[in-house]
Parts: structure tokens; C-alpha cells; sequence
DNA sequence: TCTTGTTGGATTGTCGACAATCTGTTTGTC
DNA sequence: GACAAACAGATTGTCGACAATCCAACAAGA
């Protein structure tokens, strides 16, 4: 008999659909942050009822992209320059810790793998879309985090990628103009493919310095046009 | 004018009581592991119908307490040996993070609220309340967490959180037999008040072992049984 | 006997309507 | 005009009923 590897059918509820289409709505910064998702309008959008729509919103809260205040509504998170750091500087411990468990884990299928998501990167790069290059750059990095066999450190990691996608939509959307940027993860992906486990995870952490600088030049706008905001509120 | 804070009302949603009264029943091992949620009696028996219950269970779902399988049932998630060693493993980086973290924002009102936490535990302690114990004990190690001042980890370490106190539950309702356990903490305590940095970081990683090891007794039960079960179904 | 269809009951997913709450505006009173 | 009470509209929270799906038991055919 040929061995063939079913994956698990999709889930066809409404739900989980409405979860990945707000996901993606809000993970691309088409819904801003701050900004108020009305239940009924967003439903009729949908042509779907309010109650998978709210059950999918909740999911969301939960997931730390939404907040929701009881009779009030739900909102898109907003992001404060410290949300920021607070995630970058987690990102770091993580890193480190998902390469030293990866690291005895890898093998051929994982260097296969690593390959391709960093193709996956440079296609997107040069195809000069940007949400798909976040997306992929992100995919690329959560291969140790794949390959560290911790599903707890897995699942952190992805509710913190969440987060670190929509930043940096963020950003991107705010100086409206495609970045090509030449390879960043050369160096990365050579490193994960050596010897040497402690350069890897010293590179992990220089790396995420050097977007982080961008990323927080972005948040300290954001914080400025906050406070001219809340002062022309006065 | 008196200088007077006010903690946020309380939520009057009977979404918010249903996740907390689930979680509380979750977290004690009153639902066990495994178990599926049936939500019409559920819903019955709380006098409540089934949309806030069903948006309660997104949550805790989210939460990573319980399971949902579409058209299936919501079930509490199995504990198995892997998950235990998972989260602890992912529970000494958080902790060492944390501490590095908080320590530069130790003062007077920190060491105070470490007495103060750390009295709760030996009083439930002395009183054999052991649910009460493990609620306590969680509460006082989540004092370093709190201090970090990182909303992200607080957050990360809050969901962990979670998980711990319903395995440590799952262990001590295994051995039906309440454990007066002398102060584990005394070292633990005296070392965040201390000056240096490093020991208190080496400790909660020890402490954190010698709990473990009585866990992972308790997990590898866990397995056995399963693993019987499985043969028994054949 | 094994496999494959069918059927009934139970349970989850979804819907539309109603109740509770909030917010901004209007009204009334001083 | 300033202030508070009452109102109206919009929005969220909750409910009961219906539709879709699953599962176990049973029946039919090879």
C-alpha cells in the first residue's frame, strides 16, 4: 500500500473563518489601532450573524490583538512604544532559548526547510510586497521555534509574532513607500546551518537590535502624534 | 483633594462569571482532563443560555485550557508528561528574565508585597487548604513578574500560570492526601531581598527542579495509565 | 463475517429578536 | 446661562429556536 500523509481537513465553521479574515485585516493594519470593530456592520459585511462573529472576536481578545470593555465595544489593540520594546526584548529571551532547543534537533529536512522559507523571503522581497515579506520573514524565523519541540514556547511565540506582524505593518504602512532592503538573513540562515550554536544566538539577538531601531523610531512617532492628539483634545 | 485610588468596577457580564467560575473549575481539577464540556447541562445548570457560555469557552480555549474540535466538542486539555516538562523548561528562562528585569525595581513596597505574599502562603499552608496553597505559592512567584514591568511577559507568564496550577492541582488530587509541606520558600524569599542577582536567578531555577521532579512522577503516571487505557481499548 | 449504507438521537453551529447598557441631546428648572 | 433629569438612538449582551453535523446502532448486501 503507498504511504501517503493526509493533513487534518480544514475547519469549516464560519468562525474560524472570521477569525482569519479579521486576523488578517488587523495583522496588515487595514483595521488601525485604537480603531472600533461594530459587531453589526462588520456581520452584515459578512453576511454572517452576529453570534460566530462575537465568538470569533473573543478568540482575538484572547489572542492580545483585540481588547474588549463590557458594553462598550472592541477595539484594536493600541500600540505604545513601550508594547514595542516589551515584545522585542521577550523576543530575544525566546530566541535564544528556541535556538538552543532546535539546535540538537537539526537535520536535513530542517536545513530543506530553512532553505525554502528563505526563498520564500527573497520572493517577496523582490516582488516588492511588503505585507508578504513580513509574513515570510516572520515564517522564516519561527522555523526554531518549529523545530525546538516545546509547544508551549511554540504557541508564546505565536501569539508574540502576532503582535510583531502588526508592528511592523505598522510601520511599513506609515512610510507608505515599498522598501526593498537587500537580504537580511543571509548571515542568519548560514549561522543556523553552522557550528557554532552561541554565534547563532548572539547573531539572533544583533539582528533583532538592528530592525528594532526602525521599528521603535516608528513607535516614538506614534507616542508623539498620541500626546499632540490627547492635546488638542484639551 | 484625598489622594484615593479606585480598582476598576467589576465586570457584570455573565460571559466574564461563566470564565471565571470555568477556569476556577478547570484550574482545581473539579473538570478533569480530557473531559468533554457539555454545553446544554452546563448551560442549564448555570441558568444561562448558551451564547455567553460558548463565548466563555473561546476564551479559555484561547486561553490554552481547553480544546475545541469543530462539531465534536470543547474538551480540558490532556496533561501529559511532555506538556509538563514544556512548560517548566519555558517557565526557568521566563523566571530568570523576570528577575533580571524586576530586580533594578526592587524598593520598599516590592519587599513588603513579598511578605505579604509570602504570609498567604504559609498561611494556607498551616491551614491544609491545598488548592489554596497552590493559588498562593503561584501568586507569590508572579510578584517578580508583576515587578518587570514588561506587559507582554506578565501576560506570557499568566498563561503558563495557568497550566502550572491546574497540573500541581491534577498532582496533589492524585495523592488524595493533603501535604503540609514545610516553607519551601524561605530561600526563595530572602534571596529576592538580597544584592545579588545571580544567586537569586540560580535558585528559582533549583527550586523550580526540586518541584519538578515530584510533577514529572506524577506525569509519568499520567502516561502509564493512558498507555493502558489504550491497550484495554484494543 | 466483513464492509457499506441508513437512520435516529444527541450535540454543536448559526440565526434573528429582545433586553440591558451607554452616550449625546434635549428638556426643564433654578 | 448652568446644571441635572429624562429621553432617544445606537450598540452590546443575552436568549430561545432552528440548521448542520456527528456518532452509534442497526440493516443490507457481498
Amino acid at each position: 500500500m503507498a504511504k501517503l500523509d493526509f493533513s487534518p481537513i480544514a475547519d469549516t465553521t464560519r468562525r474560524a473563518e472570521i477569525v482569519a479574515l479579521l486576523r488578517r485585516a488587523i495583522l496588515t493594519g487595514q483595521l488601525e489601532p485604537g480603531q472600533k470593530l461594530n459587531e453589526l456592520r462588520i456581520s452584515e459585511q459578512m453576511r454572517v450573524s452576529r453570534a460566530p462573529l462575537r465568538e470569533a472576536m473573543r478568540e482575538l481578545v484572547q489572542e492580545g490583538i483585540l481588547t474588549s470593555i463590557p458594553y462598550a465595544g472592541t477595539f484594536v489593540i493600541d500600540v505604545t512604544a513601550k508594547d514595542i520594546i516589551d515584545a522585542y526584548s521577550l523576543n530575544k529571551v525566546l530566541d535564544e532559548f528556541a535556538i538552543e532547543l532546535a539546535w540538537p534537533q537539526r537535520g536535513q529536512s530542517f536545513f530543506d526547510e530553512l532553505d525554502r522559507r528563505h526563498e520564500a523571503v527573497k520572493q517577496a522581497t523582490r516582488a516588492l510586497d511588503t505585507t508578504r515579506q513580513i509574513e515570510t520573514a516572520l515564517q522564516l524565523h519561527g522555523l526554531i521555534y518549529e523545530w525546538a519541540d516545546n509547544s508551549v514556547l511554540l504557541e508564546t511565540w505565536q501569539r508574540l509574532t502576532s503582535r510583531l506582524q502588526m508592528y511592523f505593518a505598522l510601520h511599513q504602512r506609515a512610510r507608505n513607500e515599498p522598501v526593498p532592503a537587500e537580504d537580511l538573513h543571509e548571515t542568519y540562515v548560514a549561522l543556523l546551518k553552522g557550528s557554532d550554536m552561541r554565534a547563532a544566538q548572539r547573531h539572533a539577538r544583533e539582528h533583532i537590535d538592528s530592525d528594532f531601531e526602525e521599528l521603535l523610531a516608528y513607535a516614538r512617532g506614534l507616542e508623539e502624534r498620541a500626546s499632540k492628539a490627547a492635546e488638542r483634545r484639551r
